[in-house]
DNA sequence: CAACCGCCCTGGGTGC
DNA sequence: TGCACCCAGGGCGGTT
């Protein structure tokens, strides 16, 4: 699943193949993928083509290709892939989107089998970071790779959700980039339950829980982050390595890394949590 | 306003 | 072989 350290694979990726090179043809083979662009696909079509990309950029989960004051912000949800991908070969079965050059080299071929993903045109504008970033990822806050990021003023916003620590973490709002992997990994670290509520960890508990979230996610991207399936792979194509490394997520029954005992796997919020039910103590109820 | 719920979507896997 | 159902789950709109 794409969270931080895929997209930012995504992104380098991106970066070495689709810069200043002008736009011939885009061609949208599914709306749903450009459903959160509301002027539609001529008009997407029509920003686009001429169009250089300038640089690529990322907040969290969120990937921008900059192009004047204007940028195509991508998503890749849980299935979305950007590819670079020769014109003349076979169109991806899950293709949605494809982005072809004047060079009629490399071209971007955006797939996406379950379409949660999807890319629009936004406007880029001063946030309260004082960045010049697309308007859609205003809302979130930065991510641990970010050099504006301050852990301890993000470990302070944390602490005052009342709600479960855990979606905390996937909320995107104190931190961003984190999804249910590295949540995961990241609790299991620093010996937190999911289930405690954000306002009960300590100061300094906090702080140690997004520096352990900042390191896993560090980890992956040097191992070009965690593929389990095809679903997610860099813009070659290539699986990444960091599933062989993971303590909890998807360990259900294999024993704890740092005690032994059986990681469990229960239910929250629609989904699942891996945990070591000894290392991380349960609140109180 | 914070918190929470349900929906969006597909293909692979499983149980009957 | 076929059908119903489960599962992966980020983001967001609507409701409490």
């Amino acid at each position: 699943m794409p969270e931080l350290p895929e997209v930012e694979t995504v992104r380098i990726g991106l970066a070495e193949h689709l810069l200043h090179r002008p736009i011939a043809a885009v061609a949208v083979s599914h709306s749903r993928a450009i459903r959160r662009h509301a002027a539609g696909k001529l008009d997407f079509q029509r920003r686009l083509i001429g169009a250089n990309f300038q640089n690529v950029k990322r907040r969290g989960k969120f990937l921008w290709l900059s192009i004047a004051d204007q940028a195509l912000m991508i998503h890749l949800g849980m299935s979305g892939q950007c590819l670079v991908v020769s014109p003349s070969a076979a169109r991806h079965r899950h293709e949605r989107i494809r982005i072809e050059f004047t060079d009629g080299h490399n071209a971007l071929s955006f797939v996406d089998q379950r379409t949660f993903g999807g890319a629009h045109l936004d406007e880029l504008a001063v946030d309260k970071f004082n960045q010049l970033v697309p308007k859609s990822v205003h809302h979130i806050g930065l991510d641990p790779f970010d050099p504006d990021f301050d852990l301890t003023g993000a470990a302070k916003q944390l602490r005052t959700r009342r709600i479960e620590v855990k979606r905390a973490l996937l909320d995107q709002a104190a931190v961003s980039g984190i999804g249910n992997i590295y949540a995961d990994e990241a609790l299991w670290l620093a010996k937190v339950h999911p289930r405690r509520t954000a306002d009960s960890l300590s100061i300094k508990s906090a702080q140690n829980l997004l520096q352990a979230a900042a390191e896993v996610m560090q980890q992956a991207l040097r191992q070009g982050g965690t593929s389990f399936d095809e679903l997610y792979v860099n813009v070659n194509g290539e699986s990444g390595y960091f599933s062989r490394c993971l303590n909890a997520y998807g360990q259900a029954g294999r024993p704890c890394p740092r005690c032994s005992r059986p990681i469990k796997r229960e239910r929250f919020t629609n989904r699942y949590s891996h945990l070591c039910p000894h290392c991380q103590r349960a609140p109180q109820r």
